[in-house]
RNA sequence: GGAGGGGUACCAAAGCGGUCAAAUGGGGCGGGCUGUAAACCCGUUGACUUCGGUCUUCGAAAGUUCGAAUCUUUCCCCCUCCA
């Protein structure tokens, strides 16, 4: 029989590798399970390259699972070396303490918090790993693990194999993720850990961790590594990280990262980063044949999963007037200037370079000699120009900055 | 601990006494074409500037020199091999 989660799993994509899919859905099928994803803590949000996980967490809950999202504060102090080619900064406690402390808030809009049953429990491996005794751990755990295997691991083999040096520390990184799973499984029931198939060895550890201590069987399940169609992994762009704290960065932008996404990916995308069921998906695209009005249902779709939906309706409209009408929508970043300053009048490259519009001024200079840089749908052809009160319509104007970048300066 | 190689801008990588704010490629940014896409083409890519220049940068510090990314010394870090 088949079962209802792990076929949508399946039908949206999310479905990578599993230990033992057949017996999963077995279990599946006969009751609800508890199931974990860890996440790391080594910045203040998480970007857009977790939000495949997150959703894999919405639909435990959507099919009566109790997710358990861990918070890698323990492993954090470590630093994990899969997917990464050198060795990461390693943070203090107390940042690290922060930092979860705001990914939290993230986990808290997406996820249903109000249904006792499927509410998320949320843990932090630090609470156990902090306290564990090294020789007891040694002989505990770490007697369970052969180097040779190792070694054989990808994450330590694309180090070893680059020449670049994998610490002691970083090494340990996989007995301690294993570790997490043998103490959730003991403390929560929890039977599934979920991850990224970059951590398709640190769970398999877990599952042979717990197999070889309390002959149990528990299951891991990967999900494919996202690339956009440009090659790049998804979440950071170069010009900064997609993060999904509102703080870092603002609706608007999270709904045009989506608006922008490139034609090869609205599919997918439609299945991995909406709720929207999978055959309707495939209807849609078979009747929608302009491809920027899916890219706007993606773009409404995705942010109303993370913002709400009158959020999301606000970054369209504001998307619509500035784009299509040359307009400017409320949703666009406001930068509020002195009306002192003002009546003495302020340079263009100031204005710019003081509002973290761009770095400094002479990257000011350079965009204006591009000519990049518009004043109320205007090109600035002088980088001296200096704006006084009466180049401000009803106390604002509209600065854009290349094709979409638009911010209002607004006097106060 | 011993021997050797190396640390250059966002990344990779040239340069090895002046012509070096530092070739080239990638990335970024801006423009063009288009559809807020891709591909392609062009420009640009340390800071400040009254556009004349000025200031800071090639792991760190000190030195040689009219002049150093380039030479010397010390220190720090990374890699390889040996123990």
């Amino acid at each position: 029989m088949k079962n209802k989660f792990l076929l949508e799993m399946k039908s949206r994509g999310y479905l990578n590798q599993c230990t033992d899919f057949d017996k999963l859905e077995e279990i599946c099928n006969k009751r609800t399970i508890s199931g974990y994803i860890g996440f790391d803590c080594t910045a203040s949000s998480l970007h857009v390259g977790s939000l495949l996980q997150i959703m894999i967490l919405r639909l435990m809950q959507k099919h009566g699972h109790k997710p358990i999202v861990l918070l890698g504060g323990g492993t954090t102090l470590i630093g994990d070396p899969s997917g990464k080619d050198s060795t990461r900064r390693i943070l203090e406690q107390e940042e690290i303490n922060n930092n979860i402390k705001s990914i939290k808030k993230v986990f808290n809009k997406v996820l249903n918090i109000s249904n006792e049953k499927v509410a998320p429990i949320f843990v932090n491996n630090a609470d156990w790993l902090t306290k564990l005794n090294y020789i007891q751990f040694l002989r505990d755990i770490g007697s369970n693990f052969t180097i040779n295997k190792m070694l054989a691991f990808d994450s330590v083999k694309m180090r070893l194999d680059r020449e670049q040096s994998l610490s002691y520390m970083e090494f340990n990184y996989m007995i301690l993720q294993a570790y997490d799973f043998y103490e959730l499984f003991k403390s929560k029931d929890c039977i599934l850990q979920v991850g990224g198939s970059d951590q398709w060895g640190n769970i398999v550890n877990g599952v042979d961790l717990i197999r070889r201590k309390l002959q149990k069987d528990v299951y891991g399940l990967t999900s494919p590594l996202i690339t956009l169609a440009s090659g790049a992994k998804m979440g950071k762009t170069e010009k900064g990280a997609i993060w999904l704290n509102e703080d870092l960065l603002s609706p608007y932008d999270y709904w045009q990262f989506w608006r922008n996404t490139d034609d090869r990916d609205v599919k997918r995308f439609l299945n991995f980063f909406t709720e929207i069921d999978p055959i309707e998906v495939d209807r849609i695209l078979k009747n929608e044949k302009n491809i920027n009005n899916l890219k706007i249902l993606l773009a409404n779709e995705a942010t109303k999963i993370l913002h709400g939906e009158s959020v999301a309706k606000k970054a369209e409209q504001t998307a619509k007037v500035t784009f299509e009408g040359g307009g400017f929508g409320s949703e666009l970043p406001e930068i509020m200037v002195n009306s002192d300053t003002i009546k003495k009048g302020i340079s263009i490259l100031d204005l710019i370079a003081s509002n973290n519009i761009l770095s400094s001024k002479s990257e000011a200079r350079r965009v204006i000699a591009n000519k990049g840089l518009k004043i109320n749908n205007i090109v600035i052809e002088d980088e001296r120009k200096i704006f006084y009160l009466n180049d401000f319509k009803k106390n604002s104007l509209k600065l854009s900055l290349g094709k979409k970048k638009h911010y209002i300066i607004k006097i106060i």
